[in-house]
DNA sequence: GCCAACGTTGGC
DNA sequence: GCCAACGTTGGC
């Protein structure tokens, strides 16, 4: 079912956690939700796209003091129709979008482990190694951003993680066979 | 299809 | 709450 580690694909996904949070994705049934009321061309377009079953997920909280990578979630669902733009009463409708071409697309994640440690923008920001990631950017506003394998890598030990627990679910990391 | 006005994002 | 950056809208 997932990718291998392979053509895994990595990517952040921001959010303020005011509206939701990472603890709420934990919160949710089986730690699973719709990542619905996207509504940015280029953000939906990676949702629709190029984000697969399997892809990690960095979980940032946004417009928050302070702001920064909380958790880590997998994809479980690919992009499907987000019901929210259809619906009057969500913040998130969209008078525009019919139902024959529904414009906007939501993915399913799940929660995989929270950051032992809360790694705030800042100390992102004071890795060299992070420089080039698309969150640091000046302007960068995208919601959904692709995250390369060494930043995902480097984040995730940074916060404290074992980017091998990912593979294990976060719930039974995969040991290493004992060579001797 | 240009581009000014306006709205939103999000760090500070 | 400010405001830079950027996306979207809409008149022309």
């Amino acid at each position: 079912v997932a990718a291998n580690a392979s053509e895994r694909r990595y990517w952040l996904f921001k959010t303020e956690p005011e509206s939701f949070s990472y603890e709420d994705l934990v919160r949710a049934p089986r730690s699973r939700i719709a990542w619905d009321g996207v509504r940015n061309y280029q953000a939906r377009n990676s949702l629709r796209d190029d984000v697969k079953l399997g892809d990690g997920v960095l979980v940032y909280h946004s417009s928050t003091e302070p702001p920064g990578v909380v958790g880590v979630a997998r994809v479980v669902g690919e992009s499907a129709v987000d019901p929210t733009q259809f619906d009057p009463r969500d913040e998130h409708f969209d008078a525009g979008s019919e139902r024959a071409s529904p414009r906007w697309v939501q993915v399913e994640i799940e929660a995989v482990f929270a950051m032992p440690r809360f790694l705030p923008l800042d100390e992102l920001r004071a890795d060299p190694s992070l420089a080039g990631m698309a969150l640091l950017q000046r302007g960068q506003r995208l919601s959904i951003q692709p995250v390369k394998p060494a930043e995902w890598q480097t984040v995730l030990e940074r916060g404290g993680a074992d980017p091998a627990d990912f593979d294990g679910g976060g719930k039974a990391p995969k040991r290493k066979p004992r060579i001797r």
